[in-house]
DNA sequence: CTTGCTTACTTAATCGTTTAAGCATATATT
DNA sequence: AATATATGCTTAAACGATTAAGTAAGCAAG
């Protein structure tokens, strides 16, 4: 790369010192009471040189580097992507730039990750944890990096975080599910101990008590790294035997699409034979012959909120932590109609 | 955030300089005849204090940031998405971490995103250059900076790229639809001058003379800040008529899910009625009634290419640059059955 | 004409790391 | 005994930017 124009190269042209150039191109010439021809001439070599700050020697310096860290479980799952998204927009309008990484629900990698972004003097991080990684969150904490939890809060943890009302927003799908008349409604969910999810079959399982059917309960688990499988296992099980399941309720839309493949090789009707519910939003949702009935949840005011949250966390270290729980909503489609 | 243990932390308390710390914890101490008491009571120390390197300050000196910097079009998009996560994981393998930013296919944002990463002192970019990027392109060669592009090369500027043949895999498709019986084939494509797309037409056009057909050709635009609006209209015109379409190509899988989102509103059967072929995987084409034959790019092959040959550029400024070109494959399913 | 205040700059230290060059001291070679 | 070599460390400059403190010249006031 052909080397860099730096205040060195403005101030020789210029016949003054590095400090002067820097007083003008910061817009501190008031302070530093240059001379107005000077700084004029000043701007104009920048400008001809097409001078270009050097932004790591600035955060050396200054011990900002206006970047935060994002950590999401997989960069290319369209949810996570979305988040980014909203994420680097929000940032962008507070002048932060975001360097991100993918955990692939691994503690190892996760922490891995952390580290790389904050030896990159991230300002701070924004992270969807993986399970298990609690203790690394602990751990930012114990060293003050301000940081948010997106999506998944560790109950046991005092944190900052942004969250949806995950029990809620699974209470109200298998409401509507029961108020469509079904009765054995199964769920798919992921064998894991994040506290998101077991929210989302907390409220599950509270519905159905709720309705007197605690004795309904047919909660099965994937492995994330047998989704597959898992899932044509689960659901296998689900529908087989004299009283097969007449409604599913996926913990989140990877699981539903995977699940959705088998019914539809299995042959069975949605929803006459099996209405069927989804946490998140896709695409594939939309194409699906009747399309399906998902919990959408408000991934921009997350985003914009997580970023908020945090810039405040950074400007003042000494924020109280915060926990942003928001509300998702039920978009109720042909898949979840009545029996 | 708490201060960071620096180099000067551990020197003081091993009672040494910085220097010997460094040469220490870079592994020079051979070279540098570090004694081997005083190297283990310092990696000792540095383990003890937690020393993590500032990456910045080793950046600043060495001039090489291990920095790659990733435009995309929209990283919310999982096209994008996909290639972002390949990216990724290839960097990270090479040491190297990644910076990205959505450029909206417009082209002042993706001015200022080069910039702002150029700033950051990225050692190179892997860039999906938006429409009339052209110049900034051109500029980065100017300025010596190493980039790749990717998916979307400039027939005009002499630049390293990975692309695919885009032309020939519009043409295998539009082929199989002819053999499939279909005769008149309409394709919707984004209004864009961007190359890419322009093969994907070529492809299309050569096909159709290629059997005779080229006054059936039927090629409809969309705007992409219109996609909407835009696709109804098209297929509500290719749709109309006595000599309505048998078939629809699309020229990337944002148009065709919109599209079919507006198929099955119409109550158009698919394959019967109208055969679907689209560029580009989705997960909702699996989903879709019939499942859509695509296009699949080689996206985890594309990205790996994309990384190594961009190292080689930073590696090498004088390597001569390269347009790779993949080859995509068409998936059959269902959508385009024979008549 | 000395003191003090402006104005318009420069000097130099600093951020954390790297690395060539220097400097003692000890040991080996002639 | 004089010289060479090896060993184990320190010094200091550099990367590019920021910024407190210093300086020099001009001018006004006492």
């Amino acid at each position: 790369m052909k080397k860099k124009v730096s205040l060195k190269d403005i101030a020789q042209e210029a016949g003054v010192s590095t400090a002067l150039v820097s007083y003008v191109l910061t817009n501190k010439e008031e302070k530093a009471r240059v001379g107005q021809e000077m700084a004029r001439k000043i701007r104009k070599i920048a400008q001809k040189l097409n001078y270009q700050p050097n932004h790591l020697a600035r955060s050396l310096k200054s011990g900002r580097s206006d970047t935060i860290g994002l950590i999401v479980a997989d960069i290319s799952n369209p949810f996570f992507g979305h988040i980014a998204r909203t994420i680097e927009d929000e940032a962008k309008q507070h002048n932060y730039t975001v360097i991100f990484g993918s955990s692939d629900e691994n503690v190892d990698k996760s922490g891995d990750l952390i580290n790389a972004l904050l030896n990159r003097q991230v300002d701070g991080l924004i992270v969807i944890p993986a399970e298990g990684s609690e203790q690394q969150i602990r751990n930012l904490k114990e060293r003050h990096v301000p940081f948010v939890i997106m999506d998944r809060p560790f109950p046991g943890v005092d944190a900052s975080s942004i969250s949806i009302n995950n029990a809620g927003a699974a209470y109200e799908a298998v409401k509507h599910l029961l108020l469509a008349g079904r009765r054995r409604i199964g769920m798919i969910a992921y064998k894991t101990g994040l506290h998101h999810i077991s929210e989302r079959r907390r409220g599950y399982t509270q519905a159905l008590s709720d309705y007197g059917l605690e004795k309904e309960k047919r909660i099965k688990l994937a492995r994330y790294s047998h989704l597959r499988d898992d899932i044509r296992k689960a659901i296998g099980q689900l529908m087989r035997g004299k009283q097969p399941a007449d409604a599913l309720f996926f913990a989140t839309n990877s699981l539903a699409i995977e699940g959705l493949r088998y019914i539809s090789e299995l042959g069975i009707r949605v929803p006459e034979q099996l209405a069927v519910v989804s946490f998140d939003e896709s695409e594939a949702f939309d194409l699906y012959h009747t399309p399906v009935t998902f919990i959408r949840q408000p991934i921009p005011e997350m985003g914009k909120a997580a970023v908020r949250l945090l810039l405040e966390h950074i400007r003042d270290g000494d924020r109280p932590t915060a926990a942003i729980c928001l509300d998702a909503e039920l978009v109720i489609r042909q898949s979840s109609a009545k029996k």
